[in-house]
RNA sequence: GGGCGGUUAGCUCAGCGGUAGAGCGUCUCGUUUACACCGAGAGGGCCGGCGGUUCGAACCCGUCACCGCCCACCA
């Protein structure tokens, strides 16, 4: 039996254990399926499960799941990467914490040690917490970015690029100085993309230079610079103005005495200088400001560099230029800076400007300054040396590879992000000032000379070949960028540059489910390193998806203290509650707004299913493999069975387009909809008949409260005249054994204006009705379900693996291989939906004219038809167990004659639904109904018509669209007659 | 400055040329034995504004407004 709820907490650790130990996420290297592979976006080796993990996972694992079960032999590729500057902050504030020593005083090697100490000890923690959510990674070919195999490939990697020459006979790899973004915090450099420019409010500061030679009162005595940064300006080498600049060209090949300082600094003509912007005139410091940098290229200017690795000033590099000027510059104070932080560098000289009377003025200035996103401090331009990556040439053919279509981005807008990036792409700066990270495998001679080899051994080699003898050599510091291991991944984890079985199979992957934020960082790195060295693009498709936000819409941000943790969801509701959830949420280009209220409520989802199974469980169904559907004869199975086909047609569409929200929308409504509130209830009176139709009424049929009229007395509708009703012909009449349920009722009864007392249905014995009805019917739930489970497994996998199991659909643990379902043949699919439908309009109908009438659902009340067809009596007879369970109504009958007094009216395609509520009606509240009803109706058909009598619409609209106008016109002309007609039955 | 996305029911969102939808919330009714994490029913929207294309626009085009994001840059 199952229990009577679900309860993840215990049924989730346990499934999740067999599925691993019995190897059902394994791939299959040896098999003929067609291989499906998705490689995981390796996360941080210190993270832990977060809300964007959760998403990009969860989409993951649905695709895997459902591509398994199509017979794909996955790989979904699990691993961690090593993520250098992140991994080495965690350790460094966990050895200040315990008081050791930092690492410099440690020593690289033993500080190293204790990284991977640290890994082995709590490595760990987010490969466990992604086993919490379900997914069904590959968990024996785990990863890491800094294992051998990989390491080894970045070394590949390295060595072959630098050894790859570029037109100009430059390695694809190279060593430059120039300004680079620094971190003073990290003291690393790092890539553009690590910088976040934020908004800060600052100031903008008019310094006044003098210029050299002028005399006292001549016009350009003085040139003002404005500059946000005043402490740069010790290292100045120029002021740029605009070459046409009105007034100020006239300076131009003169020179300035630079404050402070006392070195001369010419004025020159460069177009960088706007005129519109600040004073028109700029001051130049080639080594502290991009733009400078550039206008100091082009002019060959010096580039003294008067901040340190700290972002501390220092004055070495223009000490020899220090020069006393009176009243301008004192070499003194320039030499007390040395040393000072650069904030407190700059208020120093700004108050010394100030006491010079050469600060013109300061004005408030909110501008961008960059971070860096991991120290959180504004970066430092510094002129190093470092090592770059051309990636402009790496590039052209990855931006042809998306051209061409051989990898398409999912939404495509994002090829265009991808475009914009990489037709202006940078040297990329893969050289970091860190210690943990793959080690740069260069060597330098006692000279200077470089030697790039794969291994120490080879460098020593080539040194020997370079130098005649043994030289020292000594390996670069420095350790690469993480993301240029993290751009090996799709073909490093496959054992590359070893020609494994696994490479070839797996290479190129599917599909790269990511991020926004993740495209430049990682995927164009990918496309880039995989075409160049595979040559083959890594995925065809890069499905996109959005960010995980709070309910209101707020990005999830530990100061706004809006994080949601997955785990605490997954604690609270279970893991197929929050998947499902995300599933639904995640439109394409769309971010995901989640909370837990929205978890709570889609967790009743899953108490549904459970449900569901439970009712199937006590009606004794059970998967019988002699089933077959295309066999089945009954309605109601061959219209459950075409939804079903039409379900899994159109849930599979929606994965191939990548629509995960759709595919749960489907399953969703499907299985709730359609499946529990539908065809359950009309399972029900064939499965157990003698539970079927409404509760007993009250015993005496005078007694309730709904018959008797008020006004005329009890016997009044009993008294009103009754015509004979229509004889239904024998081939209308209901065939015993073709309808869900016995036939005691006939239709060609006529109403005798009495209710009749209710079977005694007090007692409602358990029994289960084993007609063949019946057992077609529990075959065909059992088929179903089966159906749903297998749908609804790669989104919630727990729930539906259990009932699968306890099922007995398969052997344990088999849902996960189970064949994902495909439409199957059914016998006249289209009748059995134009039966149901109508059955449930029916049912509809009754139900809401009860419910405006006031009518509680316990007093069943007689359903009279009108002016019904043959065909639609014989219906209605056919159903006449579900339409009295369903619609409460004591019975069903037509009706040819006058309607009793007192009677609701519903028009039903040719029919009128007649309820006679004498009892509780007011008749002026059912003719307003009516008259609603009518007005509706004429409003719907007086815009038809206008359509109609456009002649161009006629004209030019297809002939379908016509006709379907044409139709719902007289349909609603034709309701609104009968509406009138029921309107002109009301006294 | 360049670009992208969004604006549809109270909320969250689907729909993207031919009858405006769902879930949640609201209100009403219901102790029907699968489920109150339930069932039934109802109310609720000139689909951001203005133009245009079209027989027909929530949907296509233009434009404006507001919200969000990305890139560049602001001496």
């Amino acid at each position: 039996m199952l229990d009577k709820a679900f309860n993840p907490s215990e049924i989730e650790p346990r499934l999740y254990a067999g599925w691993e130990s019995s190897g059902a996420f394994a791939c299959d290297p040896g098999s003929s399926a067609v291989p499906f592979t998705i490689m995981i976006p390796p996360p941080n080796v210190t993270g832990s499960l977060h809300m964007g993990h959760a998403l990009t996972f969860t989409v993951q694992d649905v695709l895997v799941r459902w591509r398994r079960m199509q017979g794909r032999d996955v790989l979904w590729q699990p691993g961690t990467d090593h993520a250098g500057i992140a991994t080495q902050m965690v350790v460094e504030r966990l050895l200040a914490e315990q008081g050791n020593v930092d690492r410099r005083a440690m020593g690289r090697e033993a500080f190293i040690e204790r990284v991977w100490q640290w890994k082995a000890e709590s490595g760990g923690t987010i490969t466990r917490q992604l086993r919490r959510l379900g997914a069904s990674l590959d968990w024996a070919r785990e990863r890491f970015t800094m294992d051998a195999g990989l390491s080894a490939a970045v070394r590949e990697v390295f060595v072959t690029l630098y050894r790859t020459k570029d037109a100009d006979g430059r390695g694809l790899i190279y060593r430059d100085r120039r300004l680079v973004n620094w971190d003073p915090r990290l003291q690393t450099a790092i890539s553009d993309l690590e910088v976040e420019n934020q908004e800060i409010k600052g100031h903008l500061w008019y310094i006044t230079y003098p210029i050299a030679g002028s005399m006292q009162g001549e016009p350009g005595q003085f040139i003002t610079v404005a500059t946000t940064r005043p402490e740069t300006m010790l290292g100045d080498t120029a002021v740029a103005v605009h070459p046409q600049h009105p007034t100020l060209a006239a300076l131009i090949g003169r020179h300035a005495i630079l404050p402070l300082v006392g070195r001369l600094i010419p004025i020159i003509a460069d177009s960088y200088a706007d005129p519109e912007k600040g004073t028109g005139a700029v001051k130049i410091t080639p080594a502290h400001d991009f733009n400078d940098f550039a206008v100091g290229q082009r002019h060959e200017l010096p580039m003294p560099s008067v901040l340190d690795r700290q972002a501390c000033v220092t004055v070495a590099e223009i000490a020899d230029a220090l020069a006393a000027v009176d009243g301008v510059a004192d070499p003194a104070f320039v030499r007390g800076l040395d040393g000072q932080d650069r904030f407190a560098a700059r208020k120093a000289i700004v108050a010394e400007l100030e006491r010079l009377g050469l600060l013109a003025k300061v004005e408030p200035h909110t501008h961008q300054v960059p971070h860096g996103d991991r120290g959180g401090v504004p970066i430092e331009p510094l002129l190093t040396t470092q090592w770059y990556c051309n990636a402009e040439v790496l590039a052209k053919p990855a931006i042809e590879a998306v051209e061409t279509g051989r990898t398409q981005f999912v939404p495509k807008q994002w090829e265009n992000t991808f475009f914009a990036w990489m037709r202006d792409i940078q040297p990329w700066c893969i050289s970091r000032q860190l210690w943990w990270g793959h080690r740069i495998p260069a060597w330098y001679g006692p000279d200077g000379a470089v030697f790039v080899a794969y291994s120490d051994a080879e460098a020593r080699a080539e040194a020997r070949v370079h130098y005649g003898n043994d030289a020292a050599l000594v390996q670069d510091e420095d350790v690469l960028d993480t993301w240029f291991s993290s751009g090996l991944w799709p073909f490093s984890t496959l054992g590359w540059p070893e020609k494994t079985k696994e490479l070839a199979r797996y290479y190129p992957g599917d599909v790269l489910v990511t991020g926004f934020d993740i495209i430049f960082f990682w995927v164009a790195r990918m496309m880039m390193q995989g075409i160049h060295f595979m040559n083959r693009v890594p995925f065809h498709t890069v499905y996109i998806h959005g960010l995980v936000r709070d309910e209101r819409g707020q990005k999830m941000s530990k100061s706004k203290g809006n994080i949601i943790d997955p785990l605490e969801l997954i604690d609270r509701f279970g893991a197929d509650a929050l998947r499902f959830t995300i599933c639904a949420l995640t439109g394409p280009g769309r971010d995901v707004k989640l909370g837990a209220a929205r978890v709570e409520s889609q967790r009743s989802f899953v108490t549904k299913l459970w449900n569901a199974a439970r009712f199937c469980e006590m009606n004794a169904i059970a998967p019988d493999p002699a089933f077959d559907p295309a066999a089945a004869r009954l309605p109601l199975t061959r219209w459950i069975l075409d939804a079903a086909n039409d379900a899994v047609a159109r849930a599979t569409d929606a994965l191939e387009r990548y629509r995960i929200d759709e595919y749960a929308a489907i399953c969703y409504r499907f299985t709730w909809n359609t499946f529990c509130d539908l065809f359950v209830e009309f399972a029900k009176p064939v499965l157990s008949p003698v539970m079927a139709g409404p509760p007993p009424g009250p015993e005496d049929a005078a007694s309730c409260p709904v018959m008797p009229d008020p006004r005329s007395g009890p016997g009044h509708a009993a008294s009103s005249p009754v015509m004979p009703g229509p004889r239904v012909g024998p081939e209308a009449r209901p065939r015993t054994g073709s309808g869900p349920a016995s036939t005691t009722f006939v239709l060609d009864e006529v109403w005798d204006g009495r209710d009749k007392p209710g079977h005694d249905r007090r007692a409602p014995a358990p029994v289960q009705s084993d007609t063949a009805d019946a057992r077609e019917v529990r075959a065909t739930a059992a088929h179903v379900l089966g159906i749903v489970l297998r749908l609804l497994h790669p989104a919630m996998p727990f729930v539906t693996e259990e009932l699968w199991d306890r099922f007995g659909y398969g052997a344990q643990y088999s849902l996960i291989r189970a064949p994902w379902p495909t439409p199957v043949p059914v016998t006249d699919g289209a009748n059995a939906r134009h039966e149901l439908d109508w059955v449930v309009r029916l049912i509809t109908q009754v139900r809401a004219v009860r419910a405006e009438m006031n009518v509680p659902s316990s007093t069943p009340t007689p359903i009279l038809l009108r002016d019904a067809t043959p065909e639609t009596l014989a219906r209605a007879s056919r159903w006449i167990d579900a339409i009295k369970r369903l619609a409460r109504a004591s019975e069903l009958k037509s009706l040819t004659g006058e309607m009793p007094k007192g009677s609701v009216q519903a028009v039903l395609d040719e029919a009128t639904v007649i309820l006679p509520l004498a009892a509780v009606i007011d008749l002026g509240t059912e003719r307003t109904r009516l008259a609603k009803e009518r007005d509706k109706a004429t409003g719907e058909a007086k815009k038809i018509a206008q359509k109609l009598e456009n002649v161009d619409f006629v004209r030019r609209a297809p002939e379908e669209v016509v006709e379907e106008n044409r139709e719902r016109l007289a349909t609603a002309q034709a309701e609104i007659a009968r509406l009138e007609a029921a309107l002109a039955r009301i006294e």
